[in-house]
DNA sequence: GGAGGATCTGTAACCCGGTTAAAGTTTGCC
DNA sequence: GGCAAACTTTAACCGGGTTACAGATCCTCC
């Protein structure tokens, strides 16, 4: 109340800034390691990678995919989705299928075991924010859901002047996200774009 | 307001949950990716990790550190804290230095190069996080700061079991941080608290 | 309608950072 | 004084990334 209208910078002597600098740093490791890796190896028998499981979580809520749309949507290069690939593959996780139209490509399409994993992967992640989220009354949830999201949309919005870096945000398999709106020159989704008819 | 004494979950479907998921998982990458690894190349002559950074602002902020220490910090074996402190050595960033005391250790000091390097990085971090808080009103960044820090430090209070996995949470260098009092088993804090007379 | 360039995937060789196992020093205890 | 313990480093390996290049297929154009 005191200093509700003081300008959004300068009075604090950056020590909010500092402050969210340390916390999201935190939080930027935690949910890689708690909400991530480690449900991974929880979930899966061979140890599979973060990249591994975004690929299969792509093509099963999204569908077939050819191995460049997965090179963009990972953010690395060719050789490294097909590596990937291959991995998953001799886990039989995925297929490698031919498409007639163009047989210079390669389709990747999920198994039924490749789905159950990530079905079982998705239902960890959410029974481990569970007890997080039951620590937040509905008003608050609802105002930490806003915030996180115009913290994270305005900070690609503002900070992305390359256009290369790819988030893995997965905004593509979700229909209504609203990073999808910040991130028009998405790698990904320029791919998406080009190989659709 | 119609739904504002909703049970904290149950009501919402889920929906809550998932978006926080997702929202969360793309907060992650791009902190990582814009205010930590984008940064660090700009302000880095040779390529650093950011475990290498970590590193060099550990000793720079709080001192000296032995190897051990170095290692319990990073969440890393031993081997892979003398493999990082070898190339900042040679960039003659840190050095390392005996002690008297029990020269069976390696001292990790700070050079001046080292310093510079890490109050560069800190200060465009700083400069790169401004405008995404000029986006926000006094209050909501007060608001965002205590969400922030609420989440993060249930979700760690929550969801570690295992006493292994470390955050790199640099709680340490940094003195009133709320994160350290969940972390009472963190590994780095115990190699400290073991090594300290 | 075939030659040749473009495009897509996969292979080879390498790099970097992680791991475990084991070796090298130094210390402390009996 | 010898031997176990502690700490760091070296060695050998692994996984996932990179670039350069090879192989296959398609498209264009003469």
């Amino acid at each position: 109340m005191i200093d509700s209208n003081r300008p959004p910078f300068g009075g604090n002597g950056n020590h909010l800034a500092r402050r969210v600098l340390r916390i999201s740093h935190v939080l930027s490791n935690a949910v890689q390691e708690i909400l991530e890796k480690r449900l991974i190896r929880e979930t899966a028998e061979a140890s599979l990678s973060p990249s591994q499981i975004h690929l299969l979580k792509l093509i099963s809520m999204n569908g077939d995919h050819f191995v460049g749309e997965i090179a963009a949507f990972l953010g690395v290069s060719a050789p490294a989705a097909s590596k990937n690939i291959d991995k998953l593959a001799r886990l039989e996780l995925l297929r490698r299928v031919t498409p007639e139209r163009d047989r210079r490509n390669t389709c990747l399409r999920i198994t039924p075991k490749g789905r159950a994993l990530v079905e079982e992967y998705e239902a960890r992640r959410l029974r481990a924010l569970e007890p997080v989220l039951d620590a937040f009354t509905p008003e608050e949830g609802r105002e930490l859901s806003r915030l996180l999201e115009k913290f994270v949309t305005t900070l690609i919005r503002v900070e992305t002047i390359d256009t290369r870096s790819c988030l893995r945000c997965g905004a593509f398999y979700e229909g209504e996200c609203p990073v999808r709106g910040v991130t028009g020159h998405c790698p990904y989704e320029r791919a998406r774009r080009a190989s659709m008819p």
